[in-house]
DNA sequence: ATAGTCAGTGTAAGCGCTTTCAATATGCCA
DNA sequence: TGGCATATTGAAAGCGCTTACACTGACTAT
């Protein structure tokens, strides 16, 4: 009887011990489609991430995996590669396996059609970004805090000439990372100076170019803030085919402190992105199934320092 | 019309068109749920492996996911952590999510209780692991052959005490790689010395106590090959930690040619594991409805040696 | 004592598909 | 032209559950 299994409260303590005794006894195992199809709740939630394979992506579906999978419900995962219709796919896909909720962090559906697929009734959560008219269903981490924090470590250091190899500036959070770079700067007195400058790419193995030219440019400088962790190892490359040493020519930070970044040598400088707490949070927040819980419409995780070793004073 | 949509060959043109633009119009989506009740299948394929997140198996995770949703099947990924009761939990998860298929990397499930499922109906595909009565449900790498190709880089770079630190020798490919260890050593005329040898873990940050052990013991040697790329990582802290510099004084090579290994300075040497062929392999092998196509009942894909920096010739 | 409540239980109508089977249409043969 | 095989279509019976509704008693308030 499906009530006892639903844990409806109008049924006799000892009607509720017999069904429980008797599912045991046959091996009942409650068709999950069936369910879904009566009562239209999959007891599935849907994430597009940008690559399932990432240094970052990984813990976070693991979090997210492991909070849906405490409550019985399962997670669908789809690649969305930041491309627009490679997102506007997998959306897709995961409405079609009717999934109870979307978890996305995308970088190319626009505004728009986010808030579309919430005005047809799916529950959204949406990661790494803000879109004002879904406060409530936004998670971010205050990334200017985090860019603010990283280059004030190194102006702290004694560095005056700090370089930013920023993320993609079409991504929010990128944006706000040079933004932070940015706020330090003025409060040091230091003159912003676009030479200094250049855009990358979060991906792995994207943006030797774009470092090579930054090093051949012809601005002095003895620090460098890197956008995410990946730039900072390709930072680290360079560097190192040059002969240079992290944290002795050049100090060298990271962003989103990536567990590899405690085991490169020098040990890599780097901001924490809280990535399990956010992760949590995603899960909880598209596990709300009546999202009448008040939430905090400007929700920002803080980051925080990790100073390690490619961060030292200034010595030239 | 199902038989539409389903692709059912007796159809007229005429009806079939009327059908396709009806749907278009009305924006139809068919319902998974219905479907999979009607036709009990789900078009959903899980997977157990040990850990969501970890370097190996995000790669092989997107690979799998890549290649199902391209039939428009899904995946449902869950951790085991190589723990019994866990493992058992995700596979009990998945089947209660009724998956057509389970992919299992699992190291703590007795054999017999995954020729159980099978026996149950259900398709199974088994990674990295094998199991007789299951052999054409298997897909592995020639362990053995890796271990075998690392030891003799390091012997053939005049070497003569090279060090092991395995993976847990629980697991079947831990000991495999062990066995190809011992096989070039008999080789190459080089006795087989036990106080060379540690086990270590596979996971990332647990086996330094290992480590320190083996480095500590009262014997010599000039070079290490070690289980996996993060026991390699891991041999990397700890020299740098001494001042040693891996390839100078200790000549060191990992398994799995993990991402990392390039970045690392000096880069690792590694034996490289096809994880996306195997990936590959594993979804399609996942997607064979009637297995009734003959496979190749020893499949055993093979890794090659990438051999950087970290080894070098004998010095000491 | 009577009507009104309500916990506890049984019943049946779907949910939106697939699939079987019967019904009809079409084509071919002698 | 009749008869039969084959192509196409329609209709209906579920798949295994949830849920709305009807019903039974027992209990309470009048």
């Amino acid at each position: 009887m499906s009530r006892v299994i639903n844990g409806h409260k109008r049924v006799s303590e000892a009607n509720r011990e017999r069904v429980h005794k008797a599912m045991k006894e046959l091996g009942y195992r409650p068709n999950s489609f069936a369910q879904a199809l009566a009562s239209n709740r999959s007891n599935s939630v849907g994430m597009v991430v940008t690559h399932i394979s990432g240094n970052f992506f990984g813990p976070m579906l693991h979090t997210v995996e492991e909070t849906l999978r405490a409550q019985g419900v399962h997670l669908i995962a789809a690649s969305g590669y930041d491309d627009l219709e490679k997102e506007r796919d997998a959306v897709r896909f995961l409405l079609s396996r009717q999934v109870d909720a979307l978890i996305l962090h995308t970088n190319a559906l626009p505004d728009d059609e986010i808030i579309e697929l919430k005005q047809q009734g799916t529950r959204v959560v949406v990661i790494n970004r803000f879109i004002p008219e879904l406060a409530e269903d936004c998670i971010r981490l205050d990334n200017e805090l985090g860019g603010y924090l990283a280059t004030k470590h190194l102006l702290d250091l004694g560095h005056k000439k700090v370089a930013h190899i920023s993320g993609p500036l079409l991504y929010e959070d990128a944006r706000d990372r040079f933004n932070g770079y940015r706020k330090a700067l003025d409060e040091h007195g230091v003159e912003f100076d676009p030479r200094l400058i250049v855009e990358g790419s979060f991906m792995e193995d994207r943006s030797m170019p774009v470092i090579e030219k930054l090093f051949k440019r012809d601005v002095e400088f003895s620090a460098v803030f890197c956008g995410n962790d990946n730039l900072a190892l390709q930072v680290y490359d360079w560097l190192s085919q040059n002969n240079y040493i992290p944290g002795d020519q050049y100090s060298v930070i990271g962003f989103d402190d990536m567990a590899f970044a405690r085991h490169l040598r020098p040990r890599l400088s780097s901001i924490d992105f809280p990535i399990i707490t956010m992760g949590k949070l995603a899960a909880e927040y598209a596990l709300d199934k009546d999202s009448t819980r008040q939430r905090n419409s400007n929700l920002r995780l803080e980051p925080s320092l990790m100073a390690r070793d490619s961060s030292a004073n200034r010595r030239c």
